[in-house]
DNA sequence: ATTTAAATAGTAATGATTATTATTATTATT
DNA sequence: AATAATAATAATAATCATTACTATTTAAAT
């Protein structure tokens, strides 16, 4: 494949944050460096650094949102703030479950966790027991 | 809530397929029926009937799909065929993990497995062992 | 039967994503 | 280093799923 500054950038800004970001932010985010980008680019990047597992995509909810970490791993999504948090699970009794159960073959397990996390936890009574 | 005749149909429709359909799937069988159904009232009634409880949603890869069983349950997604198959886990043990390790409150567990499904386990062999 | 407001049909609008195409930039070749 | 070949881009249009709008219809209360 050949180099593109486009294509570094939005790498390095994927790989930069933690907030599991949509392609349009990610675009704005490289319109402060390359101000003329194209979406288009934006989206075509991004699908191909999937592809070649450079990153990851998250499908939730009607958006894909893109996450540096490649590993396999699950998360929580807060229903107040919307935030997105990394956790880790074993999946091996999902897939040996599967596998017996209904002979299907599991390449990935993708768990998402709805709830709230602890920021909105404002009223939860703390009385030392 | 007052009645409709298009309500009872688009709950009937969805209560009597077991293919996951999307809001289109299930707007092209309505036609049938109700051949002057709009694709809004649809969409509607899919969305309310969620929220009342009354069928499903499962959100993944960026079309809504709905499913007649409210039970709490996850699915297996075959890559070959597009098939999505009930499954039943517990989520207990995830509930008390991130309860414990991120003090998440979690109101809800949605798995999905990724692989391929036993109809297209063409090279499987069983030699009896 | 008449009234009232909720639900609909039909259509336009939106938001995310993908496709198209002429131009630009990277890399290989002379 | 200049040239050629072609991959990648910018700009724009198109598509697909979904939502919003509005005049009309319909269920249900009076």
């Amino acid at each position: 494949m050949r180099y593109s500054q486009q294509r570094e950038l939005i790498k390095e800004i994927v790989r930069g944050t933690n907030c599991h970001p949509s392609a349009d932010w990610i675009f704005n985010q490289t319109k402060k460096i390359i101000p003329n980008i194209s979406l288009g680019t934006v989206y075509r990047n991004l699908k191909r650094l999937e592809q070649e597992g450079e990153i990851n995509a998250i499908y939730y909810e009607n958006i894909v949102r893109y996450d540096w970490n490649v590993e396999s791993h699950d998360h929580l999504k807060c229903t107040e703030c919307g935030d997105l948090i990394d956790v880790r699970f074993s999946h091996d009794e999902f897939k040996s479950i599967v596998k017996r159960k209904y002979k299907f073959d599991a390449n990935n397990v993708e768990v998402m966790i709805i709830g709230t996390c602890k920021k909105h936890a404002k009223y939860r009574i703390n009385n030392g027991k």
